[in-house]
DNA sequence: GTCTATACGACGATAGAC
DNA sequence: GTCTATCGTCGTATAGAC
């Protein structure tokens, strides 16, 4: 039964870093946690890393997901709600990731390069939805200003739970909820009039 | 002359909290930096947290002033150029402290009000030069439209140079440039034709 | 003001018994 | 698979001589 104990750690693991934060979370604190003793924990990952690295890969497969598009026609406004939703929730729940994020790739080339590919793959995402939007009329903005859309719209998903955290907001949904209003209002003023009264009607009953 | 090697140590801290990261580097670390010994640098100051509240305490000086506006007249779009420039640049002067900002402010309840005292005044900042933008026809949003804008603005400068640094942006002028960039990419639909043109041209020059 | 020496604790990690 | 015991290293901080 190895799959069990090991799976239990990493759920641990996850809980405490997102909890306190991946630097103040011990090997021992983990154990301590599932009441087994520190050599198991070792007996099951090679070192802490090893137990970073393996949330890392949940953590990339959920994103791969949360970043999935509909296939085989333009995107709609539906479609950036609920995919935004998608990735705010897998975001929170690795929330330690982002946290720590500059310390945490600098330790580990690996996660590095994989980091990069996951925020390489949210550009061409945004990049795709918006053409989209394009296409079909709904938006209508040049090339260079969906470049510079893309990446302020991942600047802000990849932030904004830091920066809802700094400012000291403990309602998790109520933060996602606000960071999807920021992300529309920098999409806003792009989009057709009637889509653009249409969003602030929502936006406004959305961020409470 | 005890005000030298307190100074010297506080020089020297802040240099290799930006180089490697707070969480990396000890107070010996510091001590044999500058060739003294651990006693020594625990005359001068209490522990390492007093440390980074005296550099806080700079911090907190120098972005003051980057948030000056001009008194006695409607800000113009130049002047918000130059001060984004003061803003970005004293961040990347202290990034040590937006790297680990999470952690640095959950272990100090001093610094978590003083943090959050100018981000309001950022914001109140932001605010007061789009009124004024809109006063001058410079631009054209609703109340909403600028209480929006300003949140994301706070949030893209607060973030930007960390999102540089996972992007491994090395050239830090460069990051900087780009960050205002951005910044005005938020602004830019907002603007009057004529305006958002020369903005644009300005940027294409500007991003590099 | 500055040094040397040192106490103390925490952490990462391993050896070896069961 | 799991435990106990333990080692080495490092970081914070203090005592006491100069």
């Amino acid at each position: 039964m190895s799959g069990k104990t090991r799976t239990r750690i990493l759920d641990a693991a996850l809980r405490l870093f997102n909890e306190q934060g991946e630097s103040n979370i011990s090997t021992n604190h983990i154990a301590d946690e599932l009441e087994i003793s520190p050599g198991n924990l070792y007996y099951h990952f090679r070192n802490k890393d090893d137990i970073i690295e393996q949330l890392f890969q949940r953590f990339e497969e959920r994103m791969d997901t949360a970043l999935q598009v509909p296939e085989g026609r333009p995107a709609t406004l539906e479609d950036v709600w609920l995919q935004l939703h998608r990735v705010f929730e897998c975001i929170w729940d690795y929330r330690f990731l982002y946290r720590d994020i500059i310390n945490i790739l600098s330790r580990n080339r690996s996660l590095r390069l994989r980091f990069a590919r996951i925020l390489k793959r949210g550009s061409a995402n945004a990049h795709g939805i918006m053409q989209g939007l394009n296409e079909t009329g709904v938006m209508r903005a040049s090339a260079r200003e969906i470049e510079g859309l893309a990446t302020n719209i991942l600047v802000l998903a990849t932030f904004w739970l830091n920066y809802a955290g700094v400012r000291g907001e403990k309602d998790e949904q109520k933060a996602i909820r606000q960071g999807i209003v920021q992300v529309m209002m920098l999409v806003s003023p792009f989009l057709r009039d009637s889509e653009r009264l249409h969003l602030h009607t929502l936006s406004a009953a959305y961020a409470e």
